[in-house]
DNA sequence: CTGAAAGCGCTTACAG
DNA sequence: CTGAAAGCGCTTACAG
């Protein structure tokens, strides 16, 4: 015999209030088949008992999980507090659940992590590919978060806006000789981001690019970007593809006895934590991560309602561009105290 | 009617086959009570048809989910990701799908966060509690991370001793006065932290304490931290609890005109991303996040097993103290390159 | 407005 | 070694 749950059911509180359990779950679905009066009753019980829902046996037979998967190419990526934070809100205000999964390692272990939460019943995806991944149409309705330039249905940020407003910015503070520094060039991202810069520069200002991985790859992990040298050579912004490239450059000037903004302007993409907390604070745009969830888990809805949650399509949403937003800090020269406050009360640490 | 899945099932892969679907069940869950042959038949004929078990029948029927939940009391904390990767790691290695919710907000967004997780049937809970914040037992498992000092059953990293390494690092580069900086003074992690530097110093050491949210009262935040005056004053190492405030030191002081090293030492506490990448890399003191995780499951797996799945307890293991380790940079003044490098090739971004 | 009944897919005693 | 049957908790046509 099935092990029995320790608390009330639909049973239960049928027999205790001498109604049929059909009755119950229409009364507490609130689908309005049963006298106000009697279903006042039946939920009034139900809350007394502590009742709790099966999802099990609902799920059993509205073939329906209720949950939904975010499938990540590496958690401990920083960026991912602000894009787990949206997609749980976005999620969790759609009635659903989300379950994590990291496809660290290879693109097989992304393929390994995608099969467990369709096992575990989700009944959409929202996946953040590993680079050069294509995913290939699922069993469930998928949502892909990345650039605009990966084909297929997306929604991303506006990377390329978001670099021109860089260098518009830069442009406006009367910078010449721009340093684009990037990490990864096979990133698309990234070079949607230097692709925008460029394509914003003034016709008086030139901006050359400096890889990190590269410089790297000849000069071990962490070795000094050389950027005092290109002070010298003329350039007097550098404009980071990444926060965290943007902090590296931003120290590294200022141990060289650079100092910011005075010497150098330093600006990075993303908004990540420590922007707001650094001196001088960071020069950034911001992905609107709060319209990006919504798009996504929107477009799951909406492919999960109309295709009765079992189509391995792809969301059907054209590709979807949202705005990035430019802060000014006063690592670009612009100092605007009320953009620095930063309310870290809530932070566990 | 309730809807069909689409995909097969064992009575499909039953009637295809001849044999009753209880034999299917065995030979797929290897129970052995199958004859090796026919196991293997079955074996090939569903993954041939491509089938998936379904979690809701089973959850169903057995009465586990094979899904955990875990707590944040706010995702978009730099700590997070390390701690969602080495739960989400230790849970599916244990064959458990991880929820993920955030208690974002007042204590009231707690316990709804907690009961959202339960309603979807978790088996047990990982909570990460807001300050102050006891956790009243669930009606499912729980285990608590958080300090040691938390009375409770709890697994959190030994802060103390952590605090003890830092002030030992110090007292051997020579330093006699060190300045605690620390964000909120009602956290137990940082008092923690603070009480084991201050219990590691030696008798010509002696440390005062910063805490920021204070100074932020009363002259508005991001203020200056006036570091700068501080070692004028004679303090020559500052012992941040936290890297957030290590790398807000650090900043401050190299635009000041401080070099680091050479006249102030600066530590932090966590590695978190940006430790190993900012010039000079801060020295800090790592926690064990693979470690904690797998205490926290386990004990998890321990008390669902025994229990039953269903009884509200915390978990029975004592309150664990999980060694955190230090990890020496060129920020305190001693230079080891071989802890420099990061391979950041697999960001994201 | 209310109830009896079927059935979602699975596992597990129990019989043979 | 294999099968028939019960039952986990729910929702939804269908009858009354």
């Amino acid at each position: 015999m099935p092990p029995a749950r320790p608390g009330p059911n639909l049973s239960r509180i049928a027999t205790s209030l001498g109604v049929s359990v059909a009755t119950v779950s229409n009364a507490l679905s609130g689908k309005g088949r049963v006298s106000e009066q009697l279903a006042e009753r039946i939920r009034d019980h139900a809350t007394e008992l502590g009742y709790v829902p099966s999802q099990a046996g609902r799920a059993l037979r509205t073939g329906r999980s209720g949950v939904i998967g975010l499938v990540l190419p590496d958690i401990a990526n920083p960026l991912f507090p602000k894009l787990a934070q949206a997609i749980e809100f976005a999620a969790t205000s759609a009635g659903y659940g989300v379950l994590i999964a990291d496809s660290r390692g290879n693109v097989s272990a992304q393929t390994e992590a995608i099969n467990r939460l369709i096992e575990r019943g989700v009944e959409g995806l929202v996946i953040v590919p590993r680079r050069a991944t294509r995913i290939s149409a699922a069993s469930c309705p998928v949502a892909v978060i990345d650039t605009a330039s990966t084909p297929g249905n997306t929604v991303a940020a506006d990377h390329w806006q978001g670099g021109r407003d860089i260098a518009a910015h830069l442009g406006e503070l009367g910078h010449k000789r721009i340093l684009i520094i990037g990490n990864n060039p096979e990133s698309n991202v990234q070079n949607d981001r230097a692709g925008g810069i460029r394509s914003g520069l003034r016709h008086d200002m030139q901006a050359s690019i400096l890889w990190v991985e590269r410089l790297e790859r000849d000069h071990g992990g962490g070795c000094a970007l050389g950027l005092a040298e290109k002070v010298r050579e003329g350039f007097t912004a550098f404009a980071a593809l990444s926060d965290l490239q943007a902090l590296r450059a931003l120290t590294e000037l200022q141990r060289d006895g650079i100092t910011v903004p005075d010497m150098a302007s330093v600006t990075g993409f993303d908004d990540l934590i420590w922007s707001a907390v650094v001196t001088p604070g960071l020069t950034t745009v911001a992905m609107d991560m709060a319209t990006i969830a919504d798009i996504a888990i929107s477009s799951l809805m909406k492919t999960i309602q109309a295709s009765g949650s079992r189509e391995g399509v792809l969301v059907s949403a054209d590709t979807d561009r949202v705005p990035m937003q430019l802060i000014v800090r006063q690592s670009s020269g612009l100092v605007d105290p009320t953009t620095t406050s930063l309310s870290n009360g809530e932070l566990l640490i």
